[in-house]
DNA sequence: CTCCTGACGAGAACCTGTTCCAGTAGGTTC
DNA sequence: GAACCTACTGGAACAGGTTCTCGTCAGGAG
């Protein structure tokens, strides 16, 4: 990935970022219905079928916008250490921020969590890659005296809770507020005796 | 659901049948992309805008399928108590006994996970469906004195643990090796303090 | 028996993601 | 400057899910 992109040109980067920053707008404002091809490429200014020499397929373009804004999470979560007196309460802390990026922008979260649910090889990495950084995210919750091991189970199984909720989400099932819900149960039976 | 299908008249019913045979046939020759309606149709010996009278789409037809196949696998645990010595090593028995069951018929299995996280309505309900009928599943494998509220919120947050690894499993990530080893250190994670 | 209604069969048509092709522009090599 | 390579454009073509049209037939109403 690093390589192939160190090889692009100024003006393919430009272009790249173009396609990017279309099918972007185009979610943000309609969901993932509404992120046509034609259209990306008509307001990316580019050719159809050049969009599909950067991204293998529409899903793989969104789940590579999905990766960008995860990123953008992590950079912002790093600001601003979790707060809270006990783990349950800075974990939960973390996953309602992650919730609240996808409530500023739902229509765009819908699309790219859509893209990730697809069997497409790049949207499999991309899924991979807002898993970690998610995981990554919830670590900086944690006491450090506590044994990393267990942490980093937690962790994960707090992903797929994650992960989950926001799929049925963006399928129709329940809302933002039923997530935080969720995840604020699953962070209390996790991470009580944590302590 | 339980009216309209009240209203189906005989050939009618074994018409709805015979279309969701077809689809399972396909299904689990070769997978979702190995569905197609035209072929559907013309397995099941109906017209295919026939299979639109009976199922909104594609997906809602695939995620009927899978909830016919998943009050199976309630079926199949209720003749069979869960075996293990602590609540989480029964818990997990449940949670394998459904992985070996999409083990029997992975293509099939990939076929209706995919379907399950389209956002179709019918979709939807069939995943509120088959989420539903693992949580009864796993309640049975929990001690009779233990607290039920708790109970309940552990078996959903391995629900979301459970629908998880079965989307990144049949979208590439992992195998189902890996998912039974995720469910196994979920299922201690949340269970071994009741003992 | 005749008429009417509603479901079905057959197939064309439509939509959108994806692929393919001929032509072109811009940079590189000789 | 001429040949050449590569990426891009514009647009046609293809694939499969979904919708639509129209003719037909079965079963109930009068």
């Amino acid at each position: 990935m690093a390589t192939a992109e160190d090889a692009l040109t100024t003006g393919q980067a430009a272009r790249r970022q173009r396609v990017l920053l279309a099918a972007l707008e185009l979610g943000a404002a309609g969901g993932y219905e509404a992120v046509q091809m034609r259209d990306v490429a008509a307001r990316a200014g580019v050719a159809l079928g050049t969009i599909y020499r950067y991204f293998a397929s529409k899903d793989a373009l969104l789940a590579a916008a999905m990766v960008e804004w995860m990123e953008d999470l992590e950079r912002r979560v790093g600001t601003r250490a979790p707060r809270g007196e006990t783990t349950a309460v800075r974990v939960y802390d973390v996953l309602r921020r992650g919730v609240a990026t996808m409530e500023r922008q739902p229509k765009l979260a819908e699309a790219v969590i859509t893209a990730l649910t697809s069997d497409d090889r790049q949207a499999a990495a991309a899924s991979i890659a807002t898993t970690d950084v998610m995981q990554r995210v919830m670590l900086r919750a944690f006491r450090d005296d506590a044994d990393p091991v267990i942490e980093a189970a937690i962790a994960k199984v707090l992903g797929h809770v994650w992960f989950s909720c926001l799929v049925a989400w963006s399928n129709g099932v329940g809302d933002l507020t039923w997530v935080g819900e969720e995840l604020e149960t699953a962070s209390h039976l996790l991470c009580d005796h944590l302590g």
